[in-house]
DNA sequence: CATAAAAATGAGTGAGTACTCACTTTTTAT
DNA sequence: ATAAAAAGTGAGTACTCACTCATTTTTATG
């Protein structure tokens, strides 16, 4: 992807709507958040890599909280993205999906294609969700909200077609996620550099994740 | 257990070789390391925290990064505690262990009470992990010299045994650790404030674990 | 108790921090 | 072309940082 608009994409603007600079204030924010963490990091540190003036910084964010906020919630709403979507549900009710495998496959596809495209943001948002409580509770607020409750109808239409195991709804909402941020977590951040073969992978992990789902 | 012998467990080091003043210090980083990370804990809060001069935290410690390693090192350690023993293995081929349920369900119990006493040192060592890369570096080794070989082997045994899907064993590997590793992730990190029935849901957790992989 | 060694102290240090603001440069509108 | 607005600058500010060291307090030993 072009190296700008994928920062454009992932914040969800319009390309007149921020300046260049500031598009070089972003990406050198998010990428030394992604490798020393934000408080490590300085404000000057990020405008020599962004090539601008320090005050650069603060005529566009009021703080350096602020900046890293700039960052983590267009991330926030882009990792649980699917769930948001009005449609989502409807098209697993009206049969977009005969099955929860190809439900699952479709999320499982989508996730990968995220975090491979915007890997450092989404470093960002996890490591600094463990330290700022407001961030953490955004997060929550949104998963039990949209993703929880929209996820739980699915589980619980296909535990009604039969496909799926009779356990609650929430803890194959979990198994179904950790399976799959499982892999995405050791693929990604563990052990990137391993020789993945991730299309095999990928469908070796929906197989288990389905033979240990299955009624 | 008592407030004092957890960390001395952790840290596995005798009563005689802290002063009481060393155990205040290492309590009030890990507590304070866990909560707002290391780079954002300064020396002066950890020293008025644990109730000693900022001076004595370095007449223990030469320099910050000294006092996180003596914390984040023996619970690295301690995270892959039972593939050090020289035993693990032995016990496994010696029919200690007749199933791989058997074998699945004492390390996920054993692991389960690891991250429910150490809770706050197991945060701090992967929270920080993700920033410094001597850590990671000394996780990586230990793990693929340890963990890793160990876990090859009992697989395979069991796999002889046509007791697991033949799956390459580094794929029942990564799966198992990352189901156990859900759970405790969301148990003890993500909700820790849900309503859990720890038993139940370990149960249901294994039976997951144990249908997604059988041959 | 006397004395030496060890442990603890906290004011002090230079380097670096997030952020400000008076000023310059660039962009936009007419 | 010109004026007004917006964007960008970087030296300056008050403050905090990890770390030092001369001094005091505690402990161990005879």
């Amino acid at each position: 992807m072009d190296e700008r608009k994928w920062l454009l994409d992932l914040l969800n603007v319009e390309e007149q709507q921020v300046s260049e600079k500031q598009i070089n204030i972003l990406q050198a924010a998010i990428e030394m958040f992604a490798e020393k963490g934000y408080a490590a990091t300085s404000t000057s540190e990020i405008a020599r890599r962004a090539g601008v003036a320090e005050g650069t910084i603060f005529r566009h964010y009021k703080t350096k909280k602020d900046l890293l906020l700039a960052i983590v919630k267009p991330t926030l709403f882009q990792s649980v993205a699917p769930f948001l979507a009005k449609k989502f549900v409807k098209d697993v009710f009206e049969n977009e999906y005969e099955h929860y495998e190809q439900f699952v496959r479709a999320v499982f596809q989508n996730r990968y294609e995220f975090v491979k495209t915007y890997l450092p943001a989404i470093r960002v948002f996890w490591q600094e969700m463990a330290f700022h409580s407001d961030i953490k509770a955004q997060f929550q607020t949104i998963f039990i909200n949209h993703v929880y409750e929209k996820f739980k109808q699915i589980v619980e239409h296909f535990q009604q077609k039969g496909e799926l195991a009779p356990l609650p709804p929430e803890t194959i909402i979990r198994l179904t996620i950790t399976t799959i941020a499982g892999f995405l977590f050791t693929r990604f951040l563990l052990m990137p550099d391993y020789p993945w073969d991730d299309e095999q992978e990928i469908e070796r992990t929906i197989q288990f994740l389905m033979n240990g789902l299955k009624a």
